[in-house]
DNA sequence: CCGACAAGTTGCCTTCGACAACCAATCCGG
DNA sequence: CCGGATTGGTTGTCGAAGGCAACTTGTCGG
């Protein structure tokens, strides 16, 4: 149990130091996409791209920040013209957003930047890697969820 | 290469949400050890403790942000009387930062707290599993260093 | 029709980090 | 030995970000 207590040691050293890292890049991809997005909104924006359109709501209760932050930053979206807003026909006083399409050419342009930065970085990694790399995390996300 | 970027997204996605729930998780765990103790000092802390005494500028180095910002921080744990300074003897300008006693002790208890909350949650994560986590997330903080 | 409720919005506060100007001690070339 | 250049650290100011709470508004159920 003791090599347990001291690997859980090792994973939240290395969150400190993801944490502040990613907080720098996230930032710098958000303004490759627009000058005047900032990091959280850019993270919506993907979280859109990927999943569709949703309502603000959706977006509070999976990133679990507070309603008026996600209100907020969907206003800088709509404000940047990267999302437009519709009546959500499943519930009249919901709106859904969605992403804009030059959002989406905005998002893909720099994906393919970020794919050319990071590729000789994790050059070493195989996709199995990668891909049980997104799925550990995945569950420690589930595991962090309230 | 279309897979790749497949997995990228999905990268991105589930560093979107862990970035966010990360930050009150930290928060909370910071409260646990001192009421007064803010998140990112929280994390300072935790270095300390797992490499030893160090000066502050190092932690700038590892940790990717301003010197003033660690400054401030550092002023924090100090004013909690959770660390201790005392002069680098290899270096008469600068001053090593030294995890107290009691925040040793304090810390101690809250990894046992958190031992126990995610015992559960993590459980059928064999010690390989959480290894192996550990090492891939080093790996990609090394990737993101500047 | 009316009260309960849910979706969003807004204001206020704290945490956080970036940037820059600044002090003090040390190091180094002459 | 001396006077700049460098490095360690502090402080002030600003914008980003989220928590909390009060509030508006539209919708649903009795």
């Amino acid at each position: 149990m003791s090599q347990r207590d001291d690997l859980m040691g090792g994973l939240e050293g290395e969150f400190g130091v993801l944490l502040h890292r990613l907080r720098r890049v996230v930032a710098d991809r958000a303004r490759a996409v627009h000058p005047d997005l900032t990091g959280a909104s850019y993270l919506l924006l993907g979280h859109l791209l990927e999943h569709g359109p949703m309502r603000s709501s959706c977006l509070v209760e999976t990133f679990g920040v507070d309603k008026g932050a996600v209100s907020r930053q969907v206003r800088q979206l709509l404000d940047l013209g990267l999302v437009e807003r519709r009546p959500d026909p499943e519930d009249g006083r919901a709106q859904l957003v969605a992403v804009s399409e030059s959002a989406r050419e905005a998002l893909v342009e720099v994906s393919g930047q970020r794919r050319k930065l990071l590729a000789d970085r994790l050059s070493d990694w195989t996709e199995d890697d990668l891909r049980g790399f997104v799925s550990v995390l995945g569950r420690y996300n589930a595991a962090l969820a309230d």
